[in-house]
DNA sequence: CTGAAAGCGCTAACAT
DNA sequence: ATGTTAGCGCTTTCAG
């Protein structure tokens, strides 16, 4: 069995209180006392048993993850992230993973409820009534990372997916294209939809109007990319430039341009959006969409400490800044004055 | 507050403990009750208090997971089959992150035993005597996944690193290539170790000796292979394949050799090791070989619950299989009978 | 088949 | 600066 209080205290002679307080850091304890308590502590090998704590001072320490796709690295780097900065404030991680399907998530809920975590982040679906309806009655704080749901936009922290892939379709549109495929990902997640609407933005701007048969419904994966552009080359599809949901698509599509003997950038302009760590060793260097994925997770958790600490903070949207970077896998850059 | 037995007892009008009874399915209680019971506590939204049955019980359900690299997508797999077998087993995941350094894993392993967690799976440094110290003391089962610690072999489950290293280095061996350049991972590893060991065991059988100026030491991060090819070729080295500790880094190697104009598979064979699901879509697709990565986690999740029940069981080293996975980045393919 | 009582290890609240 | 008391929500043990 693990070493408890009581039996630091009968070897010290204090109560059990004391030897709380003392472990705990409590100031107005003398420095005697504490000393001798944490000598004692440290040589039977005291660790604090969490379980009990929690249940009588009503707080865990610990914060669930809710991530969605594990087979995309985007997420590992936003979970390190999390996990880096709770570790910094005393908390520690609980990891669920959804795999994008709403009954997992719906389970996932429901079980770090029962694990009594002090908050969740949660990377969701987008528009779930049974997901929905199970966040709303969560008794602790919640921040949605990177992801929005649908009536609940105000407990997310956002990196402006509308914004940049109209930026990098503008970008195009004004280089000369005018057929320029879009490979979504799943339509179950907020992402997606933003940033399709990104993409139709740019061109309404432009004054022009999209070609609906260039915009391919995919699940978001490298095979789609890979799929989606061996399918458009093989019907004879005409466009010029291919924007991707994300970066691993993106990996896909330089396949198939490369084995159908497309030069990028020259024949064919690629981009993609996340700025994967392996995105700059692709052939040819990916041009994308810097999201701050680290960085993301790390405010994620920021946030839900504040509202842990505070309940009547008020939620609030906030949107990270992204950033074009610009590479091999487009032909021009834009002049920066 | 959260809907608790006790609220649960006074609307039916039973004892807590029977209530308690009919929610972990206890038999022993007649139909009616039971659905009484199920129902009522379904209507007021009951979920079990985990810390306090853990409490009582001395068991959390809850199984510690030390990941070694969140930046090497290998662990996110791994980490997937660990959290799906775990689930089944009413298991969650209480993870954590070393980044490969000492004193991470070490506050993982105190904290994780502070959570009072059931069994811990961990990715492990390789031969530290103060983690080894910790591992020995620990109170509960512990599993290392696909690496070895030095003294306590027989708790890990592994995936045969030095024969499937042997089997490629012999392979280009015997296809003609005398000087092959070997690109190692961190010395902290077993894996390194393993591996590295493959490669000279090759050399050995084949009755020649390895060149000691072939074997690059690095971190095995995908920039390791790139600067190391780099640097080799401004040398002029001489050497005709290379074999990568692992994907991340021959994928460096790739798009090193493309940009110094050295054709793949023609003038230089590359292999890699982990087929990690990016490198079919490398250029070329990689030849590598294929470690059970969701496998790994399952297989050492099952073998952690069996010790978990039966703290008897001796542990014992077990080995996965692995296989070569010819691709396009070598030139032949063995010829199968 | 069901209930009463005790207690897991800790902390909050109050006392001194 | 330290001790006493009570109790978090559940399960175990013993009783019936």
């Amino acid at each position: 069995m693990n070493v408890t209080l009581s039996q630091i205290a009968d070897e010290t002679g204090f109560s059990i209180n004391t030897v709380s307080r003392v472990l705990r850091g409590d100031e107005r304890i003398s420095m005697q006392t504490s000393t001798q308590i944490k000598e004692v502590a440290a040589r039977l090998g005291y660790v604090p048993n969490y379980a009990a704590s929690s249940m009588r001072s009503h707080n865990t320490h610990i914060l669930g993850v809710i991530s969605a796709d594990s087979s995309n690295p985007f997420f590992a780097e936003v979970i390190l992230g999390v996990e880096d900065t709770a570790k910094q404030y005393g908390y520690h991680i609980l990891l669920m993973n959804t795999e994008e399907k709403a009954e997992n998530e719906c389970a996932a809920i429901k079980t770090l409820q029962g694990r009594q975590v002090d908050g969740i982040i949660s990377i969701p679906l987008y528009d779930e009534d049974t997901t929905r309806k199970l966040y709303m009655e969560l008794p602790v704080p919640y921040i949605f990372a990177g992801r929005k749901v649908r009536g609940l936009e105000n407990h997310s922290i956002l990196h402006r997916d509308k914004e940049s892939t109209d930026q990098i379709v503008t970008w195009l549109l004004e280089n000369g294209h005018n057929r320029i495929l879009y490979i979504t990902g799943p339509e179950s997640i907020s992402n997606s939809l933003d940033r399709l609407c990104g993409y139709v933005n740019a061109y309404k701007r432009a004054g022009k109007e999209p070609d609906k048969s260039l915009i391919i419904k995919t699940d978001g994966h490298i095979d789609d990319g890979y799929g989606t552009v061996n399918r458009m080359l093989k019907l004879q599809a005409d466009f010029t430039a291919i924007v991707c949901f994300n970066d691993l698509v993106a990996m896909g599509v330089l396949k198939s341009l490369y084995e159908n003997n497309l030069s990028v950038p020259e024949t064919m302009e690629v981009a993609g959006c996340d700025n994967l760590s392996i995105s700059q060793y692709m052939q040819p260097r990916l041009t994308t969409v810097e999201v701050p994925k680290y960085r993301l997770g790390k405010e994620a958790v920021l946030e839900l400490i504040r509202h842990i600490r505070n309940s009547e903070l008020p939620y609030e949207t906030r949107n990270l800044d992204t950033r074009l970077i610009f590479r091999e896998s487009t032909r021009n850059r834009p002049v920066h004055t």
